[in-house]
DNA sequence: GGCGAATTGACAACATATTGACAACCTCGG
DNA sequence: CCGAGGTTGTCAATATGTTGTCAATTCGCC
């Protein structure tokens, strides 16, 4: 198989990429909607969640592949709508900790079924394994660019 | 194997999504720079490249999946850098006829041969059939998605 | 031919994300 | 202990994309 061939399938992966990347920002801000939640912030709440403790600014960014700025904008406007805590680090003046309030974790969880099930049926007729090569191929690409 | 098991990686699927996008969008913006052009031009040189013909607003928008007016606003800009040219279409007063100007396709084709390298680079150590599985899961599911 | 529906361009308001710059803070080596 | 360099929060400018609205145009059906 020559590498010759590969070119043009990237480019359309790339393509494709960013046409699915629009569809799932319009879809999760559908899905939030009911909650008064983007999909911005769903990213937020969800890294938050992943995470298991209380992170900074810059740890939620690096882990979503997001600047800095970007993230600390979206957590300020959480934390004015009550979805995020802050607490001070005691080993950082500046870099607090941010986690979620009893509020965030409410819609987190509801969000979490709603797209339970949204999943279930966006990946009907796909394999587990062909979803997991899927996966793996976006990482093993995000990896390479690592910027 | 039970579509349990799906749900959580068609999850870090969207969230990958979502993470290589926005590598693939500041990497574009670099490998443009060099062109004073950037990746959202990059798209719409790309869809008028591919389509072979003349296209108006509306029909990049839908190959592209954007909104049109997000197109229009790009495509007014590149027409002023001359990028792009303008022609009256003979079937419709309003909805103009868009094409690339020779600016426009020589930029294009020397943005080509330079994401060729790079998408060599990116795709080292993933086969080809690994990179086809990939652009057919995503593209099932922009259509199941089919906003 | 004509009328209602859909398409298209234009404009506005907003959300998201980037880069750049600066000052405050922290860490670590000398 | 202290200063250089990296990290963090903040502010600004810009780019991209969304939704919503309006008027002009086109299309399809009668």
């Amino acid at each position: 198989m020559s590498d010759a061939q590969k070119g043009p399938v990237f480019t359309e992966i790339v393509l494709e990429v960013f046409k699915l990347g629009g569809f799932l920002v319009s879809e999760g801000d559908r899905m939030g909607s009911e909650y008064g939640i983007t999909s911005a912030r769903w990213k937020i709440l969800g890294a938050l969640s992943l995470a298991g403790e209380p992170q900074t600014v810059p740890q939620i960014a690096g882990s979503m592949g997001l600047t800095r700025q970007a993230v600390q904008r979206l957590v300020d406007a959480m934390q004015k709508d009550n979805l995020l805590l802050f607490q001070d680090n005691p080993g950082h003046k500046r870099a607090k900790l941010i986690s979620l309030s009893d509020l965030g974790k409410t819609v987190y969880s509801k969000l979490y079924e709603k797209q339970s099930g949204w999943a279930k049926t966006c990946s009907a007729g796909i394999t587990q394994a062909e979803l997991e090569t899927t996966l793996s191929v976006l990482e093993r690409i995000s990896g390479a660019i690592e910027r």
